[in-house]
DNA sequence: CCATAAAGTGGACTTAATCAACTAATGAGA
DNA sequence: TCTCATTAGTTGATTAAGTCCACTTTATGG
């Protein structure tokens, strides 16, 4: 009942890390991806090579929005669609060799700036958070 | 350095906020206020009574879209600004008898939703990751 | 074989974020 | 006390994202 807190807490954590992407590393955005971008990219790296569907409900979005960011990601040359062999509804998205550049140099920003956020927690204090959270997440 | 995991399950958390929100207590949002305007009124329910300026630095937004959503809060009745006594620039806004009721609704379904996605938690697993973030978060 | 559901796309609309320019009040130093 | 940089807040213009709905195409189960 108390854990409302958790969502402003997790809003402003979400907040600090998208600020300072812009501040201290602005030229991860080279590719201008933008945050929604930045986040089908480093999900695409997790995931491999995902159905449209599958990616969508991975990061809890909308799925025609999703359409859009995708081909607004593929006109950049970052990640490419196929047609799936066994279902001729689906089409799955992966990273290109330039996506996976792009995202590898993201990933390190995104690191430096969390981890100039969790500057207070130690090590195994981000491992237990991060436990918690992955396992709060589990069933995707 | 691998801990950009927890950026994406942040972001996949808030989502699932955000989804469990609109379908599962939709008739929270009578007033019309909006994810940007619930994180306001929330959090001014915590703050108090701060300058505008204190309240925009909390949630790590822009505090030009922070002017115009609290206009939008206050035509609704929900949130009353005030000019400060000591310094004739800063506004000190705080919620209305009105705004302490929605916002007591909307925290009640946010708590609900919010139960929802920590099921497979303990509660002294949410104690500690609420209590991580809190201490990471601290000095606003 | 047909009804129904699922995957993906496109349109129209709304909300929120971003960046820059601006006003007014404050405060600190010569 | 006067000046000048600083800070709080507002406004404008533009762009990114989310949302809702209708639609097409392919699968699937009776």
């Amino acid at each position: 009942m108390q854990d409302i807190e958790l969502a402003l807490l997790m809003d402003r954590f979400m907040r600090h890390i998208h600020f300072g992407l812009q501040k201290r590393a602005p030229d991860f955005d080279r590719e201008s991806v933008g945050p929604s971008g930045g986040i089908i990219l480093m999900t695409l790296s997790d995931m491999g090579r995902p159905s449209l569907n599958k990616l969508t409900k991975r990061i809890v979005r909308d799925k025609s929005q999703m359409t859009r960011t995708i081909q607004s990601l593929e006109t950049k040359g970052l990640v490419q669609r196929e047609p799936c062999q066994d279902d001729g509804r689906v089409s799955l998205v992966s990273l290109t060799s330039e996506g996976e550049r792009v995202v590898e140099e993201l990933m390190q920003a995104v690191a430096t700036v969390i981890d100039e956020v969790l500057k207070p927690l130690s090590h195994s204090e981000r491992k237990a958070l991060k436990r918690l959270l992955a396992y709060a997440l589990l069933p995707d």
